[in-house]
DNA sequence: TAGTTATTGCGATTTTGTCGCAGTTGTGTT
DNA sequence: AACACAACTGCGACAAAATCGCAATAACTA
């Protein structure tokens, strides 16, 4: 946390009440959260704070997307894992990642997300 | 083509003029589109049934959805392949994909979605 | 060809995210 | 500790994306 904060500042960054609310709900919380469930749970920040605050995290590498049904969650960087979500009634689980980075001619300094979808053993009875 | 239509009937959905309008368009178009510009293309067809089609023929297998730039993007479905895509500029390239699928214990009929990002050689002058 | 049922088109509505701006807060300096 | 200044917030308006209900219509079935 502390490191986070001087990552912050040492980017010229204020680190104001609304981004520390922010941050504390993701240390907190151990699952990704959408921006509008971000929003809900501490909604003394307004909705567009709460925005760019997620969106500035992301900028600055603190925070990474998971791209879930269509849906970004944000959550704190952490061990690279994937999920893989039942389609019909949502179900999921972590699938860890085995690698972290590709090499491409074109482009430097990737990242990847990955969605698996299926349908799990309960709704294919 | 005929194949995707008694695949509509058998799964007891009509084959309207509007679903084939949408497949027409999507046999035709070689790159994924947004439910948006779809309907921009056959605009005749209405913005509802648009959607309501491209959700119809994604539960059924017969669209896929390309998560690219966190817009769904739609196409048939095809060689598996994956993007990569410049945060910065939004260039992208086609990445092949070599693995078809994955087993779960929880999960059947596996499907995968990736998205690569990094920073295009123009972009990291 | 008539009956029934799913589907469409339309307009209204919801959801999601962004923007500009006046007022406030954080930070470094004196 | 108080000041100064830039960064930031909250607010309301706005824009874009997607969904919904419902009356009218079109597709399949007998």
């Amino acid at each position: 946390m502390k490191s986070i904060i001087t990552q912050l500042t040492q980017a010229g960054y204020k680190c104001t009440k609304p981004r520390k609310e922010v941050l504390d709900f993701l240390e907190k919380n151990h699952h990704a959260i959408s921006a509008q469930d971000l929003h809900k749970q501490i909604s003394k920040v307004d909705r567009a704070s709460v925005y760019r605050t997620l969106n500035l995290l992301e900028e600055l590498g603190i925070v990474n997307i998971e791209n879930f049904n269509n849906e970004k969650l944000y959550c704190l960087s952490a061990e690279p894992h994937h999920h893989i979500i039942c389609k019909k009634c949502g179900f999921s689980e972590e699938v860890p990642c085995t690698y972290e980075h590709y090499n491409f001619s074109n482009f430097s300094n990737v990242q990847h997300q990955m969605t698996l979808t299926g349908v799990c053993n309960k709704c294919n009875k």
